[in-house]
DNA sequence: AATACATCCCTTGACAGTCTAGGTATCCCG
DNA sequence: CGGGATACCTAGACTGTCAAGGGATGTATT
């Protein structure tokens, strides 16, 4: 059970990552990452939107309305260029942040102060 | 070169795994921390001093003034047990959110709606 | 003696992102 | 008809980070 502060950041490069697959609706969106994680992630929509609609307007994004195959009318957003360039960029980055938490959390060796 | 937004949530967890090792002051903390991620994690001191104040707060860890090796007054902070606790919880916390993160972004398994 | 740099502490204000808690609408099933 | 799933959205509170300032003292350089 992740604690969710953890989140902060990382809803872009998740979406991003999950939209690379193919165009999706936010809802999808957001039941794919809970499902593909066994629910380790939990996706607010009160964060998800506004995420969403933070990227369209940085043009990493674009939406159309479509129907879903149940016929429900739903906003497909879809990877730009420039969406796809940003994936590639938030993804060697969190890799690079989390080789650093790592070697701090996991690691064997002591500073130097450490008696 | 990380992305600086990763942060938020992860400061707290640093700084307590740092402080494990033995007692020490901010200055000492941040200069470590820094070190010892080879400059990829940067710990702002406006960012720093606020999370330790917050930290005290929540009994996490304690404070005294004492004499550094090079005889300044800094302020050595202590993990409680209390602080110890939390180190685990956050820990493996990170270690969960950590994985489901690297599960979606570094995952090969499509989405059933990826044609 | 003056200057610079490193060590050590702190706070204020702006800002960004998340969550809670609401709201709407349609479809399907019992 | 009621409830749950699907699908969208926003307002307001909150939290944590950062930029940009501040001060004080020790050491090294000039």
């Amino acid at each position: 059970m992740y604690d969710r502060k953890f989140l902060q950041g990382t809803l872009d490069v998740l979406v991003l990552k999950t939209l690379s697959w193919g165009p999706m609706h936010g809802y999808g969106v957001a039941s794919w990452l809970e499902e593909r994680t066994a629910a380790a992630l939990k996706i607010e929509e009160g964060s998800l939107y506004p995420a969403l609609h933070r990227m369209e307007r940085k043009g990493w994004i674009e939406s159309e309305w479509r129907l879903t195959e149940n016929d429900r009318r739903a906003k497909f957003y879809r990877l730009t260029a420039e969406g796809r360039h940003q994936l590639e960029a938030d993804a060697s980055g969190w890799a690079a942040f989390a080789d650093a938490v790592g070697k701090v959390l996991y690691g064997t060796e002591a500073p130097a102060w450490a008696s």
